[in-house]
DNA sequence: TCAAGATTTAGACTAAATCTAAATCAGTGG
DNA sequence: CCACTGATTTAGATTTAGTCTAAATCTTGA
C-alpha cells in the first residue's frame, strides 16, 4: 500500500536541488494524514492553521509540483479539483447524494478492456468511476 | 444509435409547457450537428453566429435544462465542462497530448465489476475513461 | 390581437486557479 | 557563524468558468 509520504517528498526535493520549506512540509504532512480527497481550499485552510500567512499560490504551486512528480493525483468532481494521496492504482466511487469520494480497490473492477478499441490508439491507462449511494446515504 | 435530436427536444419542450425560442433551437441544432464534445464557450460562440445578442446565461440555462432532461450529458476534462450529445451509453478516450475526447463503444469495456465492492453501497452506474495518445498524436 | 408569464439579456457577481513583482528565506561557500 | 544567491513565498491583481438578477422581450394560448 503506497501513499504520499513526507520522507519520499523530502528526498525528492533534495534530489532536485529544491528547497525544503516549512510550508511545503505542512502541505505534505496534511495530505499524508488526510483520510479523504481534499480540495485545494481544504489544504489551504489546513496549512493556514500552522502558517496564517500561507498564500494560495504556494498551495497550488506545491500541489502541482507533487502531481508532476507522481506524488499525488488529481480527480475532478462537479468541476472541483480534489487531490488524492493514495498512490496505489485504484478507482473511485462517488456518492450522488453526499458527494463523498471513496477509493475502490483496483482489482474490484474488471481488468483491461479487450475488444473494439479504436485502432492505432496508444492506451496508457484507464480509470473507472462508480456512481450511486454510499452506505450511509443508502441506509437513510 | 441514439443522439440529441431537435424533434425530441421540441416535443419535450411542448410536453413541459415551455417555450420554443429560436435561441434554444439554435443551441440544440448546433449540438446535434457537432461531431465532438463542445464546451459551453463553443456552444455560445456557435449560437452567436446566428444571434449576436445571445447571452451566456441562455446557453448555460439551456444546457443545464437539456442535461436535467436526459438530452445531454456532461463530462469534465481538466476542470472544464464539455457536453456530449451522444445518448447511447458509452465511455470516453482522452488524448493526453491534444486533449481530444473520443467516444468508446460501451461493449468495448469489460462489464459491471463483480467483486470486493464496498458493502451496502448502492451502485447505479459506472463510467470508464481511457487515457493515452490518439491515433494522430501516437503517429507523430 | 392581447395578456400572462416564461425567457432573454447585459452585466454584476462568485469561485477556482493563475500570475506578478516585491519581499523573504533555505542552503551553500567561505 | 555569516553573507550571499537564487529559489520561494506573499498579497493582491487577474483570468476563467459559471451563476444570478432585474428589466425588457418574446412565445403561446385564448
Amino acid at each position: 500500500m503506497k501513499r504520499l509520504a513526507t520522507q519520499d517528498v523530502t528526498d525528492l526535493i533534495r534530489a532536485r536541488g529544491l528547497k525544503l520549506t516549512p510550508q511545503r512540509l505542512a502541505i505534505v504532512e496534511y495530505l499524508q494524514a488526510c483520510p479523504g480527497h481534499p480540495t485545494a481550499e481544504d489544504v489551504w485552510k489546513a496549512v493556514n492553521a500552522k502558517f496564517p500567512m500561507a498564500s494560495r499560490a504556494t498551495v497550488y504551486n506545491t500541489l502541482n509540483w507533487l502531481k508532476e512528480n507522481g506524488q499525488l493525483s488529481e480527480i475532478q468532481q462537479d468541476g472541483v479539483a480534489r487531490f488524492d494521496p493514495n498512490l496505489d492504482p485504484h478507482h473511485h466511487f462517488v456518492c450522488r447524494r453526499c458527494g463523498r469520494v471513496e477509493d475502490i480497490d483496483y482489482d474490484a473492477v474488471a481488468p483491461w478492456p479487450q475488444c473494439a478499441l479504436p485502432e492505432r490508439h496508444l492506451i496508457e491507462g484507464f480509470d473507472v468511476t462508480l456512481r450511486g449511494l454510499c452506505a450511509i446515504c443508502a441506509a437513510s
